[in-house]
Formats: C-alpha cells, sequence, structure tokens
DNA sequence: GGGCAATAGTTTATGTGTCAACTATTGTTT
DNA sequence: AAACAATAGTTGACACATAAACTATTGCCC
C-alpha cells in the first residue's frame, strides 16, 4: 500500500501495475508495491486468516453454526464434567466478555449447552455441553480435520512448523508489549 | 482477548493453569495436545490475525474511524483523481458488496469521501476521498507505519520474507481450490 | 458486622458483516 | 421496439463485536 504523508499526497495514475509480484500485491490490486516487507506480511496475515475463517465457517455453518460457537463448544468438549464459568470461556477464546453471553444465549436456545447458577460462588454460572452439543460435534470432527488438512495442503511439515513458529513469535512480542497497567481502574 | 495474566492472581492454590507447551496451547488453554500441527498453524493463524487487527484498530479507533473504513479511505486514496465505482472497492477489499454501501454512507457522512452518479453508465457509483479524507490518512501514516513496525518487530527480515512466502502458498492453494472465477485478477 | 471495592455476568447502544430480496440501468436478443 | 438477462448497487433482517453502564454476589477490613 502506498505511503506517503503529506496530505496532499499520491496516487499518480498511470503507475506500472503489472510486475512480477507477490500474491498479496496481486490481491489488493495496489498500484505501488509495499513500502516494506512487514507490511507486506501484515496484511498477508489478515488476507489468509479472513480466508481460512471463512472456509472453517463454511464446514460449520450447515449445522447451523457459527465459527465462535463451534469454537465454545469446543471448549467446553474440552473441559468436560464439571462446566467452565462464562468468563473462563471468554478467556479462552478471542472473546469480549459481552459478546460470550449472548453467544451462550443462542448455543442454550438451541439445547447444545446447558446453564446454571454455581452454588459455591452465586456469582458464576457453569456452563456445560449437552449430549446433543456433543454429538454435533462429534458430527463435525470429520469434516473440520478435513478442512484442516486441505487449507493447509500446500505446506509441507517443515514449513508448518515454521509457520506455526513465526506465528508465535509475533504474538510473544506483541503480547508482552500490551499495557500491562490495565486501564479499567476508576479509582 | 488478551492474555495478559491478573496480576498476582493467587485466589486459589491449586489452580495451576500453566504449562510448557507451545504459545498457542497456552493461549487456548486447551487440556489436550493438537491433533496435527495444521490445526495448530490455524489457530495459531488466527490468533495472531485478530490480535493484529485489534493492534491496528487502536490505532485508527481515536480518529473515529474503524479498519475497514481506514482501509477505504486507502484503496481511494491510491485510486486517484477518477473514482473508484462502490463495488471496485469491494472486490480490492475482503468485503461483501453490501457491506461496502454502509461503510460508505458512514465515511460519507464524516465528509471523508463523495460519491457521485457516474455520467457514463449510471448504474455505477464513483467514490472519491475528500481532501479530509486525505488529511486524516495523512495524520494515520506515522503512528500505522510505526504500528506496523512494532507488531513485526520480532521477526527478522529473513523471518518476514519466509512468512510471506508461507501465507502466500496457503492462499494460493486455497484459493485455486475456490472459485475458478477469481475476482482479483488484473492483467 | 457494616461499608466498600472487586468480581461475574448481563443489558444497552452502536457499528458492522452477511444473506436474501429488491431497484435501476445497461446490453442483448428477437 | 419489446422482452429479457446481466450488471451495479441498495435495502431489510438478523447475527455478532465492542464499549459503557448496570446488577448481584463475594471478599476484605476496620
Amino acid at each position: 500500500m502506498n505511503r506517503t504523508l503529506p496530505p496532499s499526497d499520491s496516487s499518480e495514475p498511470g503507475r506500472a501495475r503489472k510486475r512480477a509480484a507477490s500474491s498479496v500485491q496481486e490481491a489488493i490490486q495496489q498500484s505501488r508495491p509495499f513500502r516494506s516487507t512487514g507490511q507486506e506480511a501484515l496484511i498477508g496475515l489478515l488476507l489468509t486468516a479472513d480466508l481460512v475463517r471463512r472456509q472453517l465457517s463454511a464446514v460449520v455453518e450447515p449445522r447451523g453454526l457459527t465459527l465462535q460457537q463451534y469454537n465454545v463448544l469446543r471448549i467446553l468438549r474440552g473441559a468436560n464434567a464439571h462446566g467452565l464459568p462464562t468468563l473462563e470461556i471468554a478467556h479462552r477464546m478471542i472473546e469480549q466478555t459481552p459478546g460470550i453471553t449472548r453467544l451462550l444465549d443462542r448455543l442454550e436456545e438451541k439445547k447444545l449447552v446447558s446453564r446454571e447458577r454455581c452454588r459455591v460462588d452465586r456469582r458464576q454460572v457453569l456452563c456445560h455441553i449437552s449430549t446433543a452439543g456433543l454429538e454435533l460435534l462429534a458430527a463435525l470432527d470429520e469434516p473440520m480435520n478435513h478442512a484442516d488438512e486441505r487449507l493447509l495442503s500446500a505446506l509441507s511439515p517443515a514449513e508448518l512448523t515454521r509457520l506455526v513458529r513465526l506465528l508465535d513469535h509475533v504474538r510473544a512480542r506483541t503480547q508482552a508489549n500490551l499495557d500491562p497497567s490495565s486501564p479499567t481502574r476508576p479509582t
């Protein structure tokens, strides 16, 4: 993407737009090359993640689930028996607090999860996956695994490992940089 | 959601929640390991992209823009003078058609873009970025570049290139499997 | 043991994404 | 020229994300 600082900048016409460009450049049809590899990487990351999200959504959508709902069910399946308090689910997702409530509302409407006040700490609401939920997940395991494989079939095992490592690095660094002092302190 | 640990949690002694695992495993706190590296890669991809999106959103949000709105402005800045028809913008984003209309509606309300019927083909609506829009973008260039660098500062140039290449591969394969009428195909 | 802050969760409001159905214009066919 | 399909875009309905304000419960601590 073009990055030029002055206010009335940029956008000169007739810029050559066909060069042996990277896939990202082609995808967004920008008329200039990237300012940096980093920028290209970020855009590639977002494009790829969107593509993956779409593909995975398409797998669960026929069963009437969104990807987020599927995720909650997976979390609950993995957490079994005792159930999980609502916010614990939110923490394990990339979800904000208010979103998880309604997400669980819809799952409960579909009888895929059940909720109950915790007797020990009555502030908490414990969530469980129902038998129907488990069955639904079971039915989705196959196609989901298949989609996973298909999506990454372009990469060799070694490349996959490298990708995982690179992504881990990015997250590790960024999360370390995040403000550790939470601003949610009314004082 | 940020994985920032609660400061001195210690509410329960018996609650050891750390294990020496990959960053992804730690993040989602799944009790079992991944079935495959591919799955780990996908989840890592989604987590990382979400993180990046959040960080970049935080940069444009103080100016009252969403990341998508910012993107549209960038596209329009890059597309100069003649303006772009609505759907052309949508194609350059990962946006669906209806979304772009309302997105442009909001940008127009803020006087950041203008729209007009094309006289040649009256079905089309040509979109332009306004002077105010250009100024806003200019003001965001600096912090945006800074954020880009910060986000990927963990990776060396060589690693960045590798990441770009790996992501390109994933998209290339998947999109090839997807629909043969690729919308973003210049020459 | 009464006051008060932190915690767990929900509600509300707003912005947005997406699907389906719709309008308007153009191109094509006959 | 009338009919019809394709194109460009909008509108409506609904799910979702996020921030802010709210309720209920618990823990603290004096």
